[in-house]
DNA sequence: TATTGTTATACTCTATAACTATA
DNA sequence: TATAGTTATAGAGTATAACAATA
C-alpha cells in the first residue's frame, strides 16, 4: 500500500489565506505610508469615520479582532496626528468615544483611494462577482469564530 | 448634493482578508503549540516533507513569501529540533537543501491533523466546493503579485 | 462583581542592509 | 557580476497580566 504525501501545503486554506493577506497588507502599507498611516491605524480611522458621534474603543477592538489594549495605542497615535479625538459619551463615563475630526475624514478618503488603487495589483484579475463571493466567505469565516 | 460615507470597512477585501487570516493563524498556532511549532515553522517543515531530496532555502522563501534571511532562522529552529537537516546538493555548493528527517515527517503528519481540526472552527461552515473556489481565488491573488 | 480603558512587558513577525562564499 | 545563504538590527504586530475608574 502506497504511502502518499498527503495534501500539499499549497492546498491548505490557512496557508493560502495568510499568504494572500500578507501580500495585500504589504502593498496597502506601502500606499498608506504617503498619508502617515499603516493598515491598523487606517482601520481604526475608517471605523471612526463611519459614524457621526463616534465609536467606543471596545467596539473597535471587537470589529477589528484586536485586544482593547492595542486599540489604546492606535487611538493615541491617531489623536496625536489630529485625525481623531476621544470624547466622553452622555451616560457611561467609563467609555471613551473615538470621533473622527474633519481632517481625519479627509485623510481617510484620500488614503482610501490610494489603498484601493494599490490593492488592484494583487486583486486586479478578480472580477466583481467573485469579490462579492469572497467578501461573503471571509465574513462567514470571521463570524464563525475560533 | 449628499455626501455619503463611501464603502464601509466591512466591505474592504484587504481588511476582510487580514482579519480572517489572523483568525485562522491564531487557532492554528494554538493547535501547533502541542507539537512545538508555529505556523511559519510548520510551513517550512511541510514544504521539506513534500520532496524526498529536499528543497532549497531560496525556494522556501519564494513559496512562502518570506525574505531568505527569515528562512535561515526558521530552518535553524527546525534543525535544532531534529525535524529537518541541511544537506549540500551535487552541483552547486552555494545552495543548502532542507531535507525532512523521519521524525520531522511524523511530526508534520500529527501536526497537520491537529491544525486541520482546529481550523474547522472558523472554516466549519464553508462547504468543499466553496473551499475549492477560495483556494483558486487566493492562489490567483498571490500569483498576480504586488 | 463586571466592564472600559489603561499601562507594562515579553515575544513574534516583518523589513533592510551588509557580509561570505560560491558561481 | 550575480546568486544562495547568513548575520545583525530596528520596527511593527501579537499576547498577557495587572491595575484604576466606573457601572
Amino acid at each position: 500500500m502506497e504511502v502518499g504525501m498527503g495534501r500539499p501545503l499549497a492546498d491548505d486554506l490557512g496557508f493560502l489565506l495568510s499568504r494572500a493577506s500578507g501580500q495585500v497588507v504589504r502593498v496597502t502599507n506601502a500606499a498608506l505610508a504617503d498619508h502617515g498611516l499603516r493598515v491598523r491605524q487606517y482601520s481604526v480611522l475608517a471605523l471612526a469615520c463611519e459614524t457621526e458621534d463616534g465609536i467606543s474603543q471596545r467596539e473597535v477592538a471587537a470589529v477589528l479582532g484586536l485586544d482593547p489594549s492595542q486599540v489604546v495605542l492606535l487611538v493615541d497615535e491617531l489623536a496625536a496626528a489630529g485625525l481623531v479625538e476621544r470624547q466622553a459619551p452622555e451616560g457611561d463615563r467609563r467609555t471613551r468615544l473615538v470621533v473622527a475630526t474633519a481632517r481625519g475624514r479627509g485623510v481617510r478618503e484620500a488614503a482610501r483611494q490610494d489603498a484601493d488603487a494599490a490593492v488592484e495589483g494583487p486583486l486586479g484579475l478578480i472580477g466583481e462577482a467573485e469579490r462579492e463571493r469572497l467578501r461573503d466567505v471571509l465574513t462567514r469565516i470571521w463570524t464563525a469564530g475560533g
